[in-house]
DNA sequence: TCCAAATACTTTGACGTCCAAGTATTTGTT
DNA sequence: AACAAATACTTGGACGTCAAAGTATTTGGA
């Protein structure tokens, strides 16, 4: 199923061939969906024998990185930028496989709190193993690519409103 | 629910204080996988009023490139690298919304033609304006970013066997 | 104090993606 | 010619994501 050609400088062509404008921007965009495809199958493939995809992932890394180890639904859902929908999906998830539990907010009745549970450390251990193992599936990036990647996209994320002021310093 | 600082940036501290390894290819890939989400927000919401997703106007294209206007399905999973299950629902709703019409192989009783309507025709027509004006989501993207993005990821995309050969001539 | 508005989370439903299994047809070998 | 293997597509199921609506609780005036 390997081409022998680039399907997107293809592409390319053929939009050129067609008179269509914005060729630039349809190859990045292409760029960045395909590189996702790619790092998303690797990421997952390489978490899936601990029972957890990215998202899961991220959720319990974020956890053992506060003093308490638990934090907000909706501080989580603002950190790792997805939808309440997904963090509550993923919570449930993570709860039925005893990584996590839920407990309510001491003040805030309103709040509820992931608390990483013992069980839940010791798994987000072994993932960062595993994930730093498969260098995030970003293994065919040398160091300048990555770079020039975070730079390139450091500028789309401020245009989209992620955060208002640049980082204060960006190594 | 813009935050004040760079979540990004914000994470790569925290993972170098858990002591964890591989922190630049964890932005790299972070930076991919957020970059990935604005797009297709984007990009999805300029499609919505045409009906269309990315995915449907992908295919769409691919058949407005051919010289019939018609592509096997197989093939078109292919060269949009996308499971078949998925170039099979794509097309289920395509046809639902007579863009795209279903016809036998001529000569292969196992394959099944895509072949564009002249609806079909029309709507890629005002899709690719539409994205064209919206920049396929890469407006905050300079020139040299998306170049930057752009050869990084084809290093990217031939260590995960997207194709063989270098591509003969890349601008 | 009272109450509309804001906030926090969950639920439901529409889509999308992938994998695995199933059906139909063609190829390649013996 | 016969048949196992490969190819092409569809189906069904597990998950993930988002939007919109619903429930509960807190806030911020009037």
């Amino acid at each position: 199923m390997t081409l022998d050609f680039d399907p997107i400088d293809e592409a390319a062509t053929n939009w050129r061939g067609a008179g269509w404008v914005a060729v630039d921007a349809m190859t990045a965009a292409t760029s960045i969906t395909r590189a996702h495809q790619i790092l998303s199958g690797r990421i997952d493939t390489a978490l899936a024998p601990l029972g957890l995809n990215f998202s899961r992932f991220e959720v319990l890394a974020l956890l053992s990185f506060t003093k308490e180890g638990e934090l907000p639904l909706g501080k989580v859902g603002d950190r790792l930028q997805v939808h309440p929908a997904s963090v509550t999906n993923t919570v449930n998830r993570l709860e039925a496989d005893g990584l996590v539990v839920r407990k309510p907010h001491p003040t805030d009745r309103r709040t509820t709190l992931a608390v990483l549970t013992a069980a839940g450390r010791g798994r987000v251990e072994q993932a960062a193993v595993a994930l730093a193992e498969i260098e995030f599936g970003v293994a065919g990036l040398t160091g300048d690519g990555r770079r020039a990647v975070d730079a390139a996209i450091l500028e789309l994320r401020v245009t989209a409103g992620d955060f208002v002021s640049p980082p204060s310093q960006r190594r």
